[in-house]
Order: structure tokens, then C-alpha cells, then sequence
DNA sequence: AGGTCTTTGTAACTATTGTTACCTACATTT
DNA sequence: AAATGTAGGTAACAATAGTTACAAAGACCT
């Protein structure tokens, strides 16, 4: 656990802290898919993570969801900050997008850390900040952009997650990230497949100039 | 001052605080309709606001403008949080929705009394976790919502916020902060009338039962 | 009263997105 | 090979929202 902890956060926390979480957090591994956190969960601990990518996800009263954002490493979940603090439900659900590795800190240590550690608060707020500044992007892409656009951004920021020219999903799949239905992706795939954009297949999308 | 900040402040932090704020903090008053902040601009203090009610918009490239969420009594602005730590640039326009009175506080003193004052902590991690709520509430809307809901909820948010069932809006003010053109919001608000809901008049609505 | 500006009403049309339905292709199981 | 399940293609149509254009009504000024 040292080796990551100090790959992904050795930079960003002091020593002191660094020994503290390793002296209470957990390590934990989480294979693709995994179900990270759902709505109406109450929060035990806070996730930092080492490597992989998590997709966070909202859900309305019908079932019908939106990708809000992903976290990457040395990113951790302002939401669940929101819920250890306020102790309410996640109001969000986190899905592992690919295999990650993780330390989860207790809630307790939050408001510890805070009055303690400089680059703890730094760490909390610089998260804050990037947290609302994604919903921001978020709110720009439904609101300011048509289908068509918010695909397009939707494979550049997936196939940068995935650090590859592949998208392993199908059209139904990226149909429920963007909250539109399988037939609609359908129509707006085939059209930048035949710019020249990219390369369509069963199950996966090939990328070749976007 | 110092009844004002009492009368909205007082029972949320504690007396040591309040004094500090006395302080360094000045008072303002600003008319409605005026701007506050606008994109791009950094940020020179946090205002805590103290009556009246802020509306936060966001804007994108083309000037198209969206209403993000209003700040209200007991506020306030994440956003300038951000900005204050981070010190970057303003990604929002706040603009009085009402005249309002705001205290407004060095950022200096942000850091300090996070490790000295346990309120202030509990102040700035509940006023972001309503922010990001707010953010959520505005994605839900946009994103689940179709046009004539989304009216509907705009215009029982403004009659709360302005505390009447008068609402002094054009129809084109509107349809700025939805988003969409003066035309949609005519057409809607006329079967909104149609079915008793509400009453038409020059520069104003009435709201009757929403 | 006449002129001008702002606001609202409305029609006609276009564009985008959502829905339904059905077909084809591929993969897996029996 | 036949059956089944999943993924993707496509047409036809409906619903919603955006655009253009113009008329009518109210407000304000001279």
C-alpha cells in the first residue's frame, strides 16, 4: 500500500499524513463495474484513489441516468466529502469504469485532517473545485450542445480515460451515459463513421480521428 | 453591521467569529440587477450574504446564458470559494436578483479560520455540499425535464424566492435564463394560462395556483 | 393625435430528438 | 444445424423545440 500511496499522493500530501493514512486507511482493489456507491447508500469512508477510473452517475425517480463525470487518480469523490460531513445519502452512484486500486479513509479523520494538515485542506478544496468545475462541464454539454457535439466529447474524454483507440461499449450503453435511446447514438455513430471519424464494430468502437 | 450579521449569522457561528468578521468584513448594499461578478474576473472577497437573493448564471461562448441557482439569506458563493483558493478566474455571473445586503470578507482569512473555527468549517463544507446540490437540482432539470416542466419549476423557484405570486419578468428574461427563445416561452405560457395556472399581463405573470 | 419602442400573440415552417417496428448479423448454446 | 439472445441498421413517424416573420397591443414621448 506504501508504493501507491506515495506514487498517486507523495507529492500532494506531507509525510506526517502520509503515515496517518497509512495507519487507517484500507487498500482496496475493485474489479470493472463494480458498483463503488449507489444512491440512497449512506457513506462509511472516503475513497482516495490510486489508479484506474471511476464513472459517477445521476439518476432521476424513473431510472433514467446520466454520466456526470469520472474520477481519475488522485482524484477523490467531493460527494461522499458532501455525505461524511452533512451525513446524508449519496445522492450520486459511483461504477468502476475500469479496474482501479483504492485507500478508503474513515469519515472521522475528514474534519481531523482539516485543522491538522495544509495540504489535507488543499487537497479537499482543490477537489471541491474540480468537482464543480466537471458539473459545470456537464451542465455546458446538455445544456449549450445538441447530440451530436456531446458524442463526439463523450468518445474524446472516454477514449482518454481508457488511454486507448478502442471503446469497448456498446451503442445502448453510451445511449444511457447520455441519457437518449440506443436508436439515436445508432444514427449519430453511423454519420461520424462515414466522415471518417471512426470505425464501427460489434462492441466496440474504434477511434481514428476525431 | 453588526445586527445585520447577527440576525442571519449569529445562531450559525460563534462569538469569537462573529467579532473577527466585524472586523475585516464590509458591509454592502447593492440594487437589484446589479452585477456582482462576472466571468473571468478574479475574485477579491467572499460575500456572505445577508438579504435579498443572488441569481448565478453561467454563459457560454456565444453568450447564451443559463440560470444556475440563487443564493439566498445565509448563503453563500462556492463558486468565489473556488476562485478564492484556487485563485482563478470567476466561471460565473452573479447578478442581484433583488436588492441585497452582503458582508463581504477577505480571502485571506478563509484559510485561517478554517483551522481556527470549527463553525467556519462547518459553514464553508455545508455551503459547498448545497452548491453541488444546486448543480444537481439544475442537471436534473435540463437533463430530465422538458420545457413546459421546466417552466413550471422556474417560475414556483422565483415566486419563492421573490416571496409574492407577482412575477416581473418579460418573456424574453425568461427565456435567457431557460435557455431557449422568447417564442417557446410565449407558447407555454399561454397553455400555462389556458389552464388556469397562471395569468398574462405586460412585464408581469401572476401566479394563481402552480 | 401621431410616432416610436417594447412586449406579446400567433402562424408557418424547420430541425432535432424520441419512438416504434422490423430486419440483419453475429455469437453462443443445445 | 437449429434455436436463442444480443447488437446494430434503418425506415417511418411523432413530439418537442427552435426560427422567421409579422401583427397587435401597450407604454412613452413629443
Amino acid at each position: 500500500m506504501i508504493h501507491q500511496l506515495k506514487a498517486s499522493y507523495g507529492a500532494v500530501f506531507e509525510n506526517d499524513l502520509l503515515n496517518e493514512i497509512l495507519q487507517v486507511g484500507t487498500f482496496k482493489e475493485i474489479p470493472e463495474n463494480y458498483t463503488l456507491m449507489d444512491i440512497g447508500e449512506y457513506v462509511k469512508g472516503m475513497p482516495l484513489l490510486v489508479s484506474g477510473a471511476i464513472k459517477v452517475i445521476r439518476e432521476d425517480h424513473n431510472g433514467d441516468e446520466l454520466l456526470l463525470y469520472y474520477l481519475e487518480k488522485g482524484d477523490t469523490c467531493s460527494m461522499t466529502l458532501n455525505c461524511c460531513m452533512g451525513s446524508t445519502k449519496s445522492e450520486i452512484r459511483a461504477i468502476a469504469e475500469t479496474d482501479a486500486k483504492l485507500i478508503m479513509v474513515p469519515v472521522q479523520k475528514m474534519e481531523e485532517w482539516t485543522v491538522k494538515y495544509k495540504s489535507w485542506r488543499n487537497f479537499v478544496f482543490l477537489s471541491y473545485q474540480n468537482r464543480l468545475n466537471e458539473m459545470l462541464n456537464t451542465i455546458d454539454s446538455i445544456a449549450f450542445f445538441k447530440m451530436d457535439m456531446r458524442l463526439l466529447a463523450y468518445l474524446k474524454e472516454k477514449s482518454r480515460i481508457n488511454a486507448g483507440e478502442i471503446i469497448q461499449n456498446t451503442h445502448q450503453e453510451i445511449a444511457y451515459d447520455l441519457h437518449t435511446s440506443r436508436v439515436v447514438i445508432s444514427r449519430l455513430l453511423k454519420k461520424l463513421e462515414q466522415i471518417g471519424k471512426i470505425e464501427l464494430h460489434r462492441n466496440y468502437i474504434k477511434i481514428i480521428d476525431l
